[in-house]
DNA sequence: TATAAAGCCTTACGTAGCTGGAGGTGCAAG
DNA sequence: CTTGCACCTCCAGCTACGTAAGGCTTTATA
């Protein structure tokens, strides 16, 4: 191609940085369609095509698919369009920036507990990730039933408070399987749960435990059973109802009524 | 389904919030694939199921694909590898949240000039889009150029000196496009050329004036050309040449050579 | 001018992570 | 007995291209 603002597909390419693939996919489907060499079927691009083109690079840029521009680049006056769509595409992309900062922060999360636990057990570890990633859930649950206390309560905690829950996290969950079988009243298992229940009330503080205490727990029962289908316990069905018992056993002699993951109902 | 913690995939569906259709593709490859029933083939999903999902759902939140959760699945002791890929992935997730961040600046960018401008051609919009869009580009470019410190000079201008440039910006392409045919020598021509220039000298500032100046321009010449292809004019070729002229004779007239995207060198 | 190399054409399949529909079977209630 | 629901499998389609085969056209070199 020897003229001038002419150019081959192959030219074309090498001046936006656009992939022939991508420029013959345009033209396939009709959002830049240039010229085309009668006998040969060459494509001939212009210096209009390049304007045309970083119109579409734009809008890509701006978050709207080749579809929407298509229907966009047909329309002559779409700077009204443009005012209404644009609000939706920044809201779409604040969500999907709001996403990656939780998988971040959930990222940051494990590996600074795999830098300081070396190896954790997998169901462990997924429990906690799964918790991470469901806290939004959780809030919203939490602010449906009229808890916004205890969730402000929660959220106001730092980073380093909750490594270090996640870590009396995963010590419970190891002695649990460890001590998995020993009777509710043998000292071991009582001093494990009490230990962990110490340390789940530091992390609470004594303002959010006045509050729970002030809850009508059994108005809230129906609902408890769909909190647990989103906050799972890393256990087995088997480990979990011995850990019941344990605790059963345990606030029996202490007077002291909490369970994290609510009561285990038979099922009908 | 009335057996206990035998589930069909409605209910699991139910249960876990993952859609039927989903369900059936990972059974499908491989990734979650329950008991069937042998006469009816209707798949029977237990309790251990739940967990499995619960972990596929964690390790694609933390960025793995389908594909790696079955190999990782199969592997007893991953949170060896676990340990070296998260470390990717956080990383692979900080470039998709800039690329994110980008494209937020440049929206809210977009809509404020929407706001005060009213109606803005086109062409002068998505200029002005590519040229946010590539800015990173057009920063290595410098870079590479040794011209950090033009660079350093302009990432500290802020935000809203950035909207009343783009403003002087769509005002001069404005009047050009109004102005374009008149010949150089008309004052209103000459005047519009000075406006911009005036203005851009002072969002550039001396210091930055300065800098340009002590640059031998001769030198980079050959790259010139590949930084137009980065930061297009907005204006069609006809009207590129007229202003090129237009400024020529200003720049003659008042002995003051400097040009936005360079000089328009005839292409063999 | 002959031929080789580069560049171009169309066609078509592959990708990830699903969603949707068609057409058929199994099971319980009215 | 029929209605309806839940389930099954198989096939198609979505985005925005990447990759590759097999056959022209243009360009460069001998």
């Amino acid at each position: 191609m020897q003229e001038q603002n002419k150019y081959s597909v192959g030219e074309f390419s090498e001046k936006t940085g656009i992939s022939i693939r991508t420029l013959h996919y345009y033209d396939e489907i009709g959002l830049l369609q240039p010229e085309k060499h009668p006998s040969s079927g060459h494509r001939i691009y212009t210096h209009q095509d390049i304007l045309t083109l970083q119109k579409i690079i734009s809008l890509k840029f701006l978050g709207y698919s080749l579809n929407e521009i298509i229907h966009l680049m047909h329309e002559p006056r779409f700077t009204v369009d443009l005012n209404e769509t644009l609000t939706f595409h920044f809201q779409a992309l604040e969500k999907e920036k709001e996403r990656i900062d939780q998988s971040m922060a959930a990222i940051k999360r494990v590996i600074r507990l795999l830098e300081e636990e070396g190896e954790v057990d997998s169901a462990i570890l997924f429990s906690l990730i799964h918790g991470m990633q469901t806290e939004n859930i959780q809030k919203e649950w939490m602010e449906q039933h009229q808890l916004s206390d205890v969730m402000e309560g929660l959220s106001k905690k730092t980073e380093e408070e909750k490594i270090t829950l996640d870590q009396t996290f995963i010590q419970l969950a190891k002695e649990v399987k460890q001590l998995y079988g020993k009777p509710a009243e043998d000292p071991e298992v009582q001093e494990m749960i009490q230990t962990y229940l110490e340390a789940s009330l530091e992390f609470l503080g004594e303002d959010l435990i006045q509050t729970l205490a002030d809850l009508n727990v059994a108005e809230l029962e129906p609902d408890i059973e769909e909190l647990e289908n989103i906050s799972p316990s890393p256990f087995t069905e088997a480990e979990q109802s011995w850990l019941n018992a344990a605790m059963e056993y345990y606030m029996k002699h202490q007077d002291f009524k909490w369970n994290f993951w609510g009561d285990e109902k038979p099922r009908s």
